[in-house]
DNA sequence: TTCGTATACG
DNA sequence: CGTATACGAA
């Protein structure tokens, strides 16, 4: 049995857009976390994570997981009929194989109900491979908008470079070719050292759902690095997935997105013991960074610790970037060979995907 | 080798908007004294002649004259990856068969850097007739575009008839025809013969790159002819087409825009021989009255020296009417029989299109 | 300026 | 059929 109310349905129908051009039928798994969507493109070259927190649902109870089969195209339809602020309440039982829709005008003086077929789809559990990113730029997400659309129209593909120059996407075609380079914002930067200095306990927070692995030392680095234009590499941790398509775990192998879930867990409990007494302190610190560098001036923020140049179908970073509704930033995630990460986090979850790079860099 | 800088990339788009809709390709004929287009559109009915002056960059410096053959497409696609408000800065070598456009935006956060292949492109020097129009409508270029697109929604064409009453746009159409009346706007008249009997030295200026011959006694006579409903008849100077096509001239018959440009220097050398001391107040009148008849409360300002009435295709019209986001205001010039000039002026230079009338006033 | 739709084109 | 462009509306 699952019942979650959302108190805008502008969340479920936004996330949608984007996703369901990507994937025509995917399972929502539901538990007592929240709903998780994995799917994968049909030609496998790019793959969607969507997560929506329990507590970020008005009212949420699911007495055991389920996976809820739903053809995107039919959810999109019946989410037409609900208006952005209406409250939305979404039912299933655990056999059924129907979904119920509830939207609420806020003044209660409208009620719709809709029930829509549920399907079975074969769960191919994705392995997400925990990557450690060499490099990660976060923008304002209209501005990644603006440019994978302004390069689309150049040509098929965008090669996305991260230096100490800054970030730089460039695209070739037949009329012209054409590259923006995007620097990191001095803003950004002075406000980022500052917040490094005053606190010398104070970690780079990626995120609020790191997919990092939050080692003091090595974050202290990579923003000394960044500075210093120093080279030296850097052991690579689960870096498996180099080719050009994601494969489909088989379903005994364990859930990859548990275990990620699992490890942030754990980051979090350890963050929070070894710096009780000034969490407050970070937490209001963290929001003004966050805030000046991201939300304010459209800085963007990049932080490297290997150059990284890739190549990637603007088709679908176009598609991708539909999701700027969602969150007014983007964050980008790079390491050579391995597919991109491109991530939206809003207040109830994030959408994450992951796209692989072509190969060859043409 | 060429290097120019546009303060607002927005002005280089907003030409472009009008023009590539009237010719796939074009010369961009760059000198020491700015940049030129002129092009007729694949029908020969209608010809666009751009002028950006060199003094209207923020940078420019052309050593020696080169043409740049510009597929305009190519060209609208480049441009709309710059921002409105970015710094556009365009490049090209003398030999070079490349165009480079370099977009900065202004906190120089982001820097964007295009190259488009040019092509050669028959340079079709258009001879230009120095034409002595019959009749000149200053109007609001916003009433403009509405006019012809309402009139555009009745019929193809507009017959355009300026007399004492004031300038008539009509059109007939299987539905419905309909004209539309702008008289003469009362204060926009009654500065115009203050500012003529202020001063009697003072001559109708057209247009801060006039076309025309300013010859003081017969401008007077206009004026004069104006309020007397005066009918007689006035010799007509370089009215050499009263076709309904354009005749591109052959290279080695000269350059017929350098003619014109060259006799428009000598007429400001007179001018500025015979009136030096008085310049400084003219200026500052000129600008006044310009500001109030052009510029204030929307008024039209009619000079006419013979009563005038053609017809023109509407789709030409609605096309030039585009160019309304360049200035705020147009101006019509009209002779009988000769292609209608619509002109618009901004600070950096001016467009102006040039449509030969349907015969038989059809 | 952004969005959505209508249409023309490949 | 999908894409790209143009136009009108918000």
């Amino acid at each position: 049995m699952l019942e979650a109310t959302l108190n805008e349905a502008a969340t479920l129908k936004r996330l949608l857009d984007a996703v369901k051009e990507l994937v025509q039928d995917a399972n929502f798994e539901c538990n007592e976390s929240g709903i998780n969507l994995q799917a994968m493109d049909n030609s496998h070259v790019a793959l969607v994570s969507v997560k929506l927190h329990s507590d970020g649902f008005a009212l949420y109870r699911c007495d055991r997981p389920i996976p809820l089969g739903v053809n995107l195209g039919s959810l999109t339809k019946v989410l037409k009929c609900a208006k952005d602020d209406d409250k939305c309440t979404l039912k299933a039982t655990d056999d059924g194989d129907v979904l119920s829709l509830k939207y609420e005008a806020h003044n209660a003086d409208r009620v719709a109900e809709y029930d829509m077929k549920l399907m079975d789809i074969d769960a191919d559990t994705l392995g997400i491979p925990d990557t450690e990113y060499d490099a990660r730029v976060t923008m304002l997400a209209s501005e990644f908008t603006r440019i994978v659309r302004d390069l689309m129209s150049l040509g098929e593909s965008v090669r996305i470079e991260v230096s100490k120059e800054g970030v730089r996407f460039a695209s070739d075609g037949e009329a012209a070719q054409g590259n923006i380079l995007l620097k990191q914002t001095d803003a950004a930067r002075e406000r980022y050292e500052n917040y490094g200095k005053d606190d010398e306990d104070e970690e780079v927070k990626e995120d609020d759902d790191d997919d990092e692995k939050p080692k003091k030392t090595k974050k202290k680095e990579k923003v000394k690095k960044e500075e210093d234009a120093d080279d030296e590499d850097e052991e690579m941790a689960n870096g498996e997935d180099d080719e050009a398509e994601f494969h489909a775990k088989s379903e005994d192998e364990g859930e990859g997105e548990e275990e990620v879930s699992d490890s942030e867990k754990k980051k979090r409990k350890r963050t929070a013991a070894s710096s009780s007494k000034a969490k407050a302190k970070k937490k209001a610190k963290k929001a003004s960074v966050e805030s000046s560098a991201e939300g304010g001036a459209g800085g963007v923020h990049i932080e490297m610790t290997q150059h990284v140049n890739l190549t990637f179908s603007l088709k679908y970073l176009v598609n991708f970037s539909k999701s700027a509704s969602l969150s007014d930033t983007v964050q980008l995630m790079l390491k050579n060979d391995v597919p991109l990460l491109v991530s939206y986090t809003f207040g109830q979850g994030y959408i994450r995907y992951y796209l692989a790079p072509k190969i060859g860099d043409d």
